[in-house]
DNA sequence: GGTAAAAACAAACACTCGTTTGGTAAATCG
DNA sequence: CGATTTACCAAACGAGTGTTTGTTTTTACC
């Protein structure tokens, strides 16, 4: 029975999940190699393994930390809203905000495939699932007309937002100005009056 | 000055092209190895060599063929309607059919991210910003409301369609059905009756 | 049918990959 | 202070990477 002790004031841990964070999430997890990593916190490639296993349990631990910290976000956001669809909105500013610039590790959870890490998938996927039952839950309680299909509205508003990553341009529309247009042309009624 | 000849009948280049195309839209270009590609096609590595000078140019090349059949694919389905929403409804349904089953070729230019193939990044990108011309052309002819955003609209559509890469299951609902209820949700007014 | 071009093989090169092993400095805690 | 555990270094391992080079087989064409 091993006694256990409060981990060391000067371990580089939390540095180690930064640069992976920033990496995994700048060139993807197939593009980052474990020297790649160690190299950004000054150390030699061995030393990553007293912390993980494997480069995939590295990858899980950015990931679930990814998870936390966009839902933190988006709740927040949240607040005390109490309006359905303002609430809705505020939820995609903040995914928008995160997953674009403000979080390199929730920019992994929407970048890295799980099947890119195998021995990892389920819990990817399991991780990714908690995530989008927040959504889910706001779709819900959207005021719509009968027969609405609510699955397929949370489909399509987190799949054009996820996708806003592959071209999204810093310092053109803020993330906040593309989910709020996103919203609104969901609100907004396409069809012209029947001739 | 070298003379030319045609290609010989026995050549395995277009073998090599669809291996490539099913390996990279499966596992995707980094996920995917040249061994992996020969192997398929029972070539040695080397041997590849004649046919494309780099990896990076044998994915640019299924690339192009893969924006050739896609465009081809929405081309035929647009045929002869006329009407702007059917139209634009009709070229959702062959984007995604061709993007999610039909045509592995096709799937590698939205899987496939062009920064990993740096050395062919610009073309990638133009090829992929050639295609989307097409839908900013049918988004261009749908009768609007006035100051309705065209260009919003064209990246919520193909963002949702794209990102459906990532959640669709084959034999749950089908392309077609999905791509359907993207484009009734974005026509349908979503907003009850004002209070 | 001879010949030049096309399309491959055979074998390696130089390097990178994720990971393992054995040893060591230093911080924590009694 | 002393013992124990944390956190790393140093060095390598074996397999896999994209690619090159020289040679050989096979085909198309005059």
């Amino acid at each position: 029975m091993p006694a256990l002790r409060a981990p060391r004031a000067d371990n580089r841990l939390p540095r180690i999940l930064d640069a992976a964070a920033r990496l995994f999430g700048g060139q993807g997890f197939q593009g980052t190699s474990v020297r790649d990593i160690v190299r950004a916190v000054d150390m030699l490639p061995g030393s990553l393994y007293y912390h993980f296993a494997t480069k995939d349990e590295l990858l899980a631990a950015v990931y679930a930390e990814g998870v936390r910290r966009i839902s933190a976000r988006v709740r927040a956001a949240i607040g005390r809203l109490a309006d359905p669809w303002q609430r809705l909105e505020a939820a995609c500013v903040a995914h928008l905000q995160a997953i674009l610039k403000d979080d390199d590790y929730a920019q992994v959870v929407i970048r890295v495939r799980p099947g890119d890490a195998p021995a990892a998938q389920p819990r990817l996927v399991a991780l990714r699932d908690e995530y989008e039952a927040l959504f889910a839950e706001l779709v819900a309680h959207l005021p719509l007309p009968r027969g609405t299909d609510r699955r397929t509205l949370r489909l399509m508003l987190l799949g054009s937002l996820n996708w806003s990553q592959t071209w999204y341009q810093p310092g053109r529309d803020s993330p906040q100005t593309i989910a709020r247009r996103f919203v609104a042309l969901l609100r907004q009624p396409l069809n012209p009056k029947e001739r």
